[in-house]
DNA sequence: ATCCTCTTGTGACTTGGAGTCATTCATGAG
DNA sequence: CTCATGAATGACTCCAAGTCACAAGAGGAT
């Protein structure tokens, strides 16, 4: 197999923001804002360029003048929803303090309220991990990896230096088991909401979700972390003592 | 948000094998066999139902007769793809009596040498998980989940029975994430060759691919195993202790 | 062999949205 | 005011998915 990886078509030119003039820049932001709905409402492939224009009431080629292509301005869409999150480190001080296990927990908590609040970034997202082509795909995987819009790596370093996470394994492969995990299953919480049917049934979702949340917490500290599971034990202890014993032990 | 998942577009019908009569199955299956060669060569999009058709010198009209849309095209080209790699617990018995563990390895060091083979079959499922509609992928990923093709919950258990996997977890938990990270795992080994770029670059690839299987499987270990990680702590020393200490500390 | 029926195949046709481009418009500098 | 340059327009092209009225086969009964 000397050529598996040849033959693919060759990515599109995405139009970045080369020259960003004032005015432009404000018509780009709105024609995102826009294309962000429409891509939410509709998913990939249904939402159509001509409505967004139709709605902004402008000319559908303005937009592939700003975007070059479909592709291109669900990028941009995008990177501004993934943007709209916090990193990891964002956490509150009280809770940074108690550890990088805390921090997921507060964040996969945390995750799901602000879900209700305003799921249109969250569903970008989705698309974006599920919905699209290879090829945008790849782009996707670019900006990830370049621009680390999670903060994954400054906060694997801060569990590395307070010494909860192993030091034995290469810091990229315990970001990747954390990037792949977070992101699976954080999916799998949200989706429950947000697509049914897309993964896996966990169970019955009602209530149990914060039980779930710390059985996969145990499971990555397990496998990337230190302690041999002393702290989540005690952890698990405040939050429901006697339910999850039995469940655990 | 009363209605978040209250809009998606609604899956189209996917013929089945409804009336599988001889005559029609041996042409579902020819068409089945090109289609595949087209979708991996091009990927979803740029592959043309019209090029599969004039391919096998038909009409196009009957590819649409026989498989409704070219997503219905694509989901059975993805299950036989699917369907055509081994389960788990396929691996021979000298690999199977050595436990669970030695299976995931044996499974992750042959892939890569069957991949060379026939990578058509790797590049679908490829396209399966990252570069489809989303309407597509809860139909692929219901697939998964009924048909579990890989055998995972089988294999699991197999695992349970031996006493190598922990038990005082859903057991629904652990097929997941043995799920989740051996796929993404597999696709970030064999990106390098099917679509470069795709991941996260993991460290120089040359040789060093084996180590890093036992590296995973280590992390795997931990996560859902009992053994107490005995045999890769070995490994790890063995591999570069100079370069991780001095990266790491 | 002939007729009937039911299934499969056909390809010209429709549909519909992405993407283009010659032209017009706006803006700001001189 | 005028000219130059970038932005906006919308009618247009292109192209591939998907449709459908009809044709061709394949039995089965008589």
């Amino acid at each position: 197999m000397s050529g598996i990886a040849s033959n693919l078509s060759i990515s599109p030119r995405y139009i970045g923001p080369h020259s960003p003039r004032p005015r432009s820049e404000a018509k780009r932001s709105r024609i995102v804002d826009s294309a962000m709905r429409h891509f939410a409402e509709h998913g990939y492939h249904a939402a159509r360029v001509g409505d967004i224009a139709a709605e902004l009431g402008i000319a559908k080629g303005s937009i592939f003048q700003h975007f070059g292509s479909k592709d291109g301005l669900f990028l941009e869409v995008y990177k501004r929803a993934v943007r709209s999150f916090s990193k990891y480190l964002d956490a509150p001080v009280e809770v940074r303090v108690q550890g990088f296990f805390a921090v997921l927990y507060y964040w996969l908590v945390r995750t799901e309220h602000m879900l209700r609040e305003d799921w249109i970034p969250y569903r970008i997202s989705l698309l974006g991990n599920y919905g699209t082509d290879l090829v945008l795909r790849r782009e996707i995987n670019r900006f990830l990896t370049t621009e680390d819009p999670y903060g994954t790596v400054a906060f694997v370093r801060f569990g590395l230096d307070r010494g909860e996470l192993r030091n034995d394994m290469d810091i990229e492969m315990i970001v990747s088991i954390v990037d792949w995990t977070m992101e699976r299953f954080q999916d799998a919480l949200l989706t429950a909401e947000l697509d049914p049917g897309l993964f896996r049934r966990q169970g019955e979702m009602p209530e149990k979700k914060e039980s779930r949340i710390r059985q996969f917490l145990a499971v990555l500290q397990r496998a990337v972390g230190t302690a041999p599971a002393i702290q989540e034990r005690r952890e698990i202890r405040k939050v429901a003592p006697a339910r999850l014993r039995t469940k655990l032990l």
